[in-house]
DNA sequence: AAGAACATCAACCGCTCCAAA
DNA sequence: CTTTGGAGCGGTTGATGTTCT
């Protein structure tokens, strides 16, 4: 590997210094960035353009949420992770003022060690522990869900048209590369967050979503190539052990309401992930326990796991 | 108290994509 | 159609801070 074109021009490398930071930060809310390469002349920095393009847009950045992760950003990225893998710019896209380059570093350091703990392959998401025809349940969901998603991600006809038009509406699909694919089901992740998190009680809310005010025609959302994949959502039980009265009450409330609808599985298993992930019960005290408790929660629910239905 | 080991994250590098020439 | 330069992406590094022995 040879030099770097910012050695061969004598352009300072490492960490920023208060002064730089404060020579761009000037120059950019005067001028704009404007052309990044042209920028460190103008704006009297011996650093190359792409070094004060990464300075502004995962530091200096005005609009830049930094600190802690929330416990609904790490469910986010989880769940965004499993659809798109290490595309961190476009996880970063449903997560508003946060970089992709602090995604990345917080998945790296944080989330892909607690998911190792638990079990969970990061990259797979599927159970390690699950061998053959003695799949976890999580994991026999996941691989349900994934292949929902390949098949959506195929790109049946009406499954595009639907995403399409919920995403940009009547304009066309302009994003064609393939390093950023928009992924189908993210804004029906929306949408099922939308609802779930809500804890599955707001039934107002379900109804408008099955009345399309969230621009989703149900009918199509439900229908799929295959019909033998559907999943019926009435015969989905519960357990006692893992859930309240109270959140039963709304669950099955959700569910009965959802009765007469048919759901491809994928969309049942955001409903089923959401419910899990999202469940701050327990949260109680300072954020270092309730931290604890959401994953000790997570795995206890994983398992005491004796049967698909036993998870809800 | 001190050194080793580990964790964190800002920053860099090489690559790809895309628009303009 | 081909070439070229700018921008952005993901993987990786390394300096610094923290914890462990």
């Amino acid at each position: 590997m040879g030099r770097s074109p910012s050695f061969e021009k004598g352009l300072k490398k490492g960490p920023w210094t208060a002064e730089e930071d404060r020579k761009l930060v000037a120059y950019i809310e005067e001028h704009g960035h404007g052309s990044w390469r042209a920028l460190p002349v103008k704006a009297g920095l011996q650093r190359c353009g792409k070094s004060c393009r990464l300075r502004w847009t995962n530091y200096l950045r005005p609009d830049i949420k930094r600190g802690k992760f929330s416990l609904q950003e790490e469910q986010t990225i989880i769940q965004l992770h499993a659809l798109l893998g290490n595309r961190w710019s476009a996880i970063a896209t449903h997560l508003p003022k946060r970089t992709d380059n602090e995604i990345k570093n917080y998945w790296n350091t944080h989330l892909k060690k607690r998911l190792t703990k638990m079990g969970i392959d990061p990259i797979t998401h599927k159970s390690r522990t699950a061998v053959n025809t003695n799949l976890s349940h999580m994991t026999q969901w996941e691989n349900a869900r994934l292949e929902a998603e390949a098949r959506l991600v195929r790109g049946p006809k009406i499954a595009s048209n639907f995403y399409q038009r919920f995403h940009y509406g009547s304009s066309p699909v302009v994003n064609k590369t393939s390093r950023s694919p928009q992924p189908l089901c993210l804004d029906v992740l929306k949408a099922w967050q939308g609802i779930t998190l809500s804890k599955l009680t707001d039934l107002s809310r379900l109804e408008s979503f099955n009345n399309q005010t969230l621009a989703v025609e149900p009918s199509e959302m439900i229908k799929t190539e295959n019909p033998t994949n559907e999943l019926n959502i009435s015969n989905v039980s519960f357990n006692n052990d893992l859930e309240s009265p109270k959140d039963h009450e709304g669950v099955q409330n959700t569910l009965g309401v959802m009765n007469d609808m048919t759901y491809q599985d994928d969309y049942l298993m955001e409903a089923f992930t959401n419910h899990l992930v999202s469940d701050d019960r327990s949260f109680e005290g300072d954020f270092e326990d309730a931290d604890n408790n959401y994953w000790s929660n997570i795995l206890d629910k994983l398992g005491n796991s004796s049967s698909l239905s036993s998870i809800f």
